[in-house]
RNA sequence: GGGCGCGUGGCCCAGUCUGGAUAUGGCAACAGCCUCCUAAGCUGUAGAUCGGGGGUUCGAAUCCCCCCGCGCCCGCCA
């Protein structure tokens, strides 16, 4: 939960004991450019059959009263409603200095579990998947922010076809080697091409699959042991650009677990029989597969037992899934909710498919740009912009300046697009640093620094006159709680970035605008702006992942 | 074929949930701004039948219906 001045709801609050018809959408934010807030006045006359006029008269009193309330206008059917100009930048500087933070926060008690990545470990994490990881750790920073406890999870695939092709493909491909990242990598994408056709797949991977289940420790413990070597390659790829998950849950640790068993008992009344294979059918006619007819289980059986553990250890469960997986999501939270009488909130974030260049990713036919290839070719990139810009800078420097700002640019051209749009990835807008993108939100951060760093004494005297460019800058701080809190009920950490690309462009007016340094009187609110807009900026952009930079 | 989602200037994107006062930014193009706190910046010009058609409404990018285009799913894979 959020405290801040809500200037929003006091109004709301103060004009439905005078209009209790009115609804949240009668009160906005002004997008014109006329005023703060508006009110519409039309609507509630409509709806309560007064004159805009006496509505007007209404409102106007039950407003007027509150301390951060300036002007307020009748016009043409709406009320706007101006906020007293040094109210902005007082409120946030008062949470600051009093708590550290703008907005401060009250330690909710819910749990939150935030599971996201959760690839393969059958090769190294792309960029497709990597929308995954960025998405996920940002949404799981945002809930914190807001108060949740939230713990991030991966779950790891350890038993399956995918895995028991990787398995195969080694042994088949490059018997007595030592596993590598490459020669597993190599081995799983032979057998791959391999198990073209269906039959041939059943050949080489039920029988791997039958002893895994059968509790066959070798081929368990080999399986292990190469999933854990694809999982560190893709943990060292994740931490590069500053993704760390909190707990890794092998699904094979629920093959001879309770859950599992639960899951097949819960679901008895139920169960269809196909063959001596098991399913369900759902609302929607969907028949859905619990166990084979050899009687392994399958991957939505062993989903339903993850996230009955899952619900032990969280009050509120957010899945971070690719759009192929919408279905299965829907499924799943029909059966844990219709079925099983499941307790925690269940959320997913689906976010759509990525393509290279307008062409499909495809594995196999090498068609693929990991997400180590991005970073190293975009940290490049940046090495010859920073050298360009600052000659003067020390080698040690740049590599520093080159390596924050690259990892900013990917995660937020990542983060910046609504998760549902599918992206094209071209390496030409990747590796742009003008416009929309990270390095214009980390250069006004460094600027407004160096200012605070030249700026030395100055005499106290703090202005209430605020020109244009000032007074929009501490309103946009001003508002960040809101995008903060929308941002938590949509899921939706885009919010922010946009947010923190608003919050700069206010700030590059002001700077443009009104010289701080020498600025005589209005120097201290000058310098007030700047350190609170530094502080805020920092505090949203490392939502979303941005690495600040005090020179660049 | 059925289900789900997407379609906004040449390109990328916001706004759609909760209908309202001039449809948001950026890239690319053109014209300007460093004797002044970092020009990875700022200012200006040009560029949009909001996929198409119908409907609801005083009012539709936003809600409803139909159609078109694209993506994903429809496995005893995950």
């Amino acid at each position: 939960m959020l405290l801040f001045d809500d200037v929003y709801s006091d109004m709301l609050d103060s004009i439905r004991k005078v209009l209790p018809e009115t609804n949240s959408s009668d009160l906005a934010l002004d997008k014109t450019g006329r005023c703060d807030y508006s009110f519409r006045t039309f609507r509630l006359s409509k709806l309560t059959g007064k004159n805009l006029d006496q509505i007007s008269e209404l409102v106007s009193p039950a407003i007027r009263g509150l301390p951060f309330v300036g002007k307020i206008k009748n016009e043409s059917g709406y009320l706007n409603i101006f906020i007293k100009d040094s109210f902005f930048l007082d409120s946030v500087r008062r949470y600051l200095d009093e708590r550290k933070q703008y907005p401060d926060t009250f330690q909710d008690p819910e749990r939150v579990l935030v599971e996201h990545t959760s690839t393969n470990p059958t090769g190294p994490i792309h960029i497709g998947r990597s929308r995954n990881s960025v998405i996920g750790d940002s949404l799981a920073r945002i809930l914190l922010r807001y108060g949740y406890r939230v713990t991030t999870q991966y779950y790891v695939n350890d038993s399956g076809k995918q895995v028991a092709a990787l398995y195969r493909g080694f042994e088949m491909f490059h018997p007595g080697e030592t596993p590598t990242v490459d020669s597993l990598l190599s081995g799983y994408q032979k057998i791959y091409s391999e198990m073209q056709d269906r039959q041939k797949e059943k050949e080489l991977i039920d029988p791997v699959i039958q002893s895994y289940e059968n509790g066959d420790k070798e081929v368990i413990e080999k399986i292990r042991e190469y999933c854990s070597i694809m999982l560190a390659g893709i943990m060292e790829s994740m931490l590069s650009i500053g993704i760390k998950i909190d707990d890794y849950v092998w699904e094979s640790s629920f093959l001879d677990g309770g859950e599992l068993n639960q899951v097949f008992e819960s679901l008895s009344d139920r169960t269809e029989d196909d063959g001596g294979a098991k399913y369900i059918t759902l609302p929607d006619g969907a028949k859905v597969y619990l166990r084979r007819s050899n009687g392994t289980s399958l991957y939505f059986a062993r989903d339903i037992a993850y996230h009955i553990f899952k619900a032990m250890n969280a009050d509120w469960v957010i899945d971070v899934l690719g759009e192929d997986h919408k279905d299965h999501a829907r499924h799943l939270s029909t059966v844990l909710k219709e079925y099983m009488d499941y307790k925690p909130r269940i959320d997913f974030v689906t976010y759509g498919f990525m393509s290279l260049e307008g062409s499909k990713f495809a594995t196999r036919m090498g068609n693929i740009v990991t997400l180590d290839d991005l970073l190293a070719r975009t940290i490049e990139e940046a090495l010859k912009v920073v050298k360009e810009k600052r000659p003067d800078m020390p080698p040690e420097k740049l590599a520093d300046v080159a390596r924050n700002v690259a990892i900013s640019s990917i995660r937020f051209n990542i983060i910046r697009v609504n998760s549902v749009k599918h992206v094209d990835f071209r390496w030409k807008e990747a590796l742009s640093f003008d416009g929309d993108a990270a390095p214009y939100i980390l250069y006004a951060y460094a600027r407004a620094g160096s200012i605070l760093n030249r700026v030395g004494s100055f005499e106290k005297h703090m202005s209430v006159e605020y020109d244009a460019e000032e007074r929009a800058l501490a309103k946009s701080m001003f508002l960040y709680p809101y995008f903060l809190k929308e941002s938590v009920d949509s899921l939706r950490p885009e919010i922010i970035a946009a947010y923190c690309l608003d919050l700069v462009k206010t700030f590059n007016d002001f700077y443009s605008a009104c010289q701080v340094i020498g600025s005589g009187v209005e120097i201290e609110k000058r310098v007030t702006l700047i350190t609170c807009f530094r502080k805020i900026l920092r505090d949203a952009g490392s939502l979303i992942g941005i690495k600040f930079l005090e020179e660049m």
